[in-house]
DNA sequence: GTGATCTGCTCTAACGTTTGAGCAGTGGCC
DNA sequence: GGCCACTGCTCAAACGTTAGAGCAGATCAC
């Protein structure tokens, strides 16, 4: 590849005044046919900056990592899409990384950050387990943000409102007449089970409903848990009428459970979820979904880890605009009169 | 972070001492002492090399890039961990780039070669669509592996044997009872489409049954594309009783418009996909797959490009063990009696 | 005892870039 | 004519790393 000393040969110039010339500085001072030249002598060499000599001298990378537990997750991907968008909007590259279970992701993110690959991260840990050294990572001062968790003590993070989110899932059930709602959450720890927990909660009691221990489940967001979720709460005296499902994957296992034993959706049971991606409108019955604004928190975090490199500005955001939107579909309908 | 410097400074040795015994360099002739507070001093002040130096220096980045058209894909997703497992084996780190609509993705890979930001790439280009520029990239010598595509006059690709896959999910139907079976297929100048229609025939051939022309329609990999496939398919006459679709977001999407339409699966219709992805367990009926292997084909892609970078061979290379494998589930079934 | 060999280091240049400092040449002002 | 300011450049150092060359001192063979 071409060189600025390739370019200044043949330009008949010094490197420093190619160099002021392509990268537009403002201290350039040079006549209008010199950089003609310059100019003209780069496109025939195809000059391209070289990434290593800027970033070494720079100590700027112009790339940002994320880090997700999952790539198989649709949600994260939406994810992913929203953060190369804002990424690519600022200059930046992203550099994506997958947690991993062998080794733990914080040794990862910290090497990253350590050898200087990139200028900042966006990181979302599973089911809020917080890695190992996270601590002394966030505590290094290195411009991390936070996605939908928070670490004591750090400030830096973007989260979705999960809570309005359930809470419009579990008043759609209210509305159409259902009065025993369960809920299948996900495991205790995680941050956006907590949340979720709350809006649900929130919208029985201001119903006037009661809240009933067992009919909530705390099991995982995976179909699989879907499944278990499903059978859990079908065993509970009365028979929910409708479930809140807090994680649109594990509403795609629970309705194929559902259709497995012979329960009927919405007819037996109606059925909605917090999250819509688009494997939601393709399940049958196609799923009611209230759809959290995860490509809108892809470029948020994205936005804030980019203001905290280069303002050094930090915040603690949640996603309220767009709000969460009820998708209605066809798995969920008013209760029927026969129990 | 802490340099080189820093470290010789603590240990009282030369910066190049620290370089050699920090990377193991053979011709490092230092006494066990030296060594040992070498390694000391580094350790204390958390040393890390940093990157941009080393890449400067070395002209090598240790990062190879991976452009697909869709992230949201499943499938690619799997590619992606696969690409992800082996790029960690072998040292290097995985750079994630989405093929854009607005910019020719042409430009994005040749920045990214052109900046020196990554060593080689591994691009999967959309339905067989040549980006714009293709043609320069390859033939600038650049370390480039296609994925299920080829090149006119580039050696270096990775494919899976779709051939086979289209070939086994067909012959299912066939082995089940099925004389009118018909193909969704994907868009014509789609490589693996092309290859599954030659596996589709096949069978069929074999068998000794008919290849009607209008038993195939060729309209793409989404999951409306399916619908549509599934609407065109049915006007037939007569009906097929069984449908091999070429990809399984397709598949999906194919199945919700049987639903709707109140054609039932598999009493009245057999529908088996070439694809496998956790989507497919839990649609209903779950769907018969054949499933392609992404993940392997992930891994050999990256193996193939750092074969290159590091040896220079290249080579075309198709996926053959694991198998293509097909996982019988519901949606398939001996064709009922009644038309 | 002398030259050769080996050990254990250090010196130095180089990778490609950015950027503060410097330096000729020109023109204007008093 | 002397001074200043300005224009249009060039010089040189620095970022952190690697690696060939070099250099003292010790050891060894003869």
């Amino acid at each position: 590849m071409a060189t600025l000393g390739d370019v200044a040969a043949r330009a008949g110039v010094s490197i420093s005044a190619v160099s002021r010339v392509l990268s537009d500085a403002p201290s350039a001072r040079v006549s209008e046919a010199t950089r003609e030249r310059i100019v003209q002598a780069a496109k025939d060499l195809h000059y391209r900056p070289n990434f290593a000599g800027r970033a070494l001298k720079s100590a700027r990378t112009q790339v940002v990592g994320l880090v997700v537990p999952d790539l198989t997750n649709a949600l994260f991907t939406e994810l992913m899409h929203g953060a190369e968008d804002e990424s690519a909007a600022r200059g930046y590259t992203l550099l994506l990384g997958r947690a991993d279970d062998v080794r733990p992701e914080g040794e990862m993110i910290a090497r990253l950050i350590g050898e200087g690959r990139v200028d900042g991260m966006v990181i979302q840990v599973g089911d809020g387990v917080a890695p190992a050294g996270m601590g002394d990572l966030l505590a290094s001062g290195a411009p991390i943000v936070l996605i939908n968790s928070t670490y004591p003590g750090h400030v830096g993070s973007v989260a979705l409102d999960d809570r309005t989110g359930a809470r419009i899932a579990t008043q759609h059930l209210i509305d159409l007449g259902h009065e025993r709602i369960a809920f299948a959450n996900g495991l205790p720890r995680s941050f956006t089970a907590k949340r979720r927990r709350v809006g649900y909660k929130e919208a029985l009691v201001e119903a006037g409903l009661p809240v009933r221990q067992d009919y909530e489940t705390r099991v995982g967001y995976t179909a699989d848990n879907g499944r278990t979720a499903l059978r859990r709460l079908m065993e509970r005296d009365p028979r929910p009428t409708g479930i809140v499902v807090a994680n649109v994957n594990a509403a795609i296992g629970l309705l194929a459970a559902a259709r497995a034993d012979g329960i009927r959706v919405p007819e037996d049971l109606s059925v909605a979820t917090v999250h819509d991606s688009w494997t939601a409108e393709n399940t049958w019955p196609p799923l009611t979904a209230v759809k959290m604004q995860f490509y809108d928190m892809g470029r948020a975090a994205v936005r804030s880890v980019v203001r905290r490199i280069e303002t050094g500005e930090m915040a603690d955001e949640m996603i309220t605009d767009p709000a969460p939107e009820l998708i209605v579909r066809e798995s969920t309908a008013p209760p029927s009169q026969a129990v």
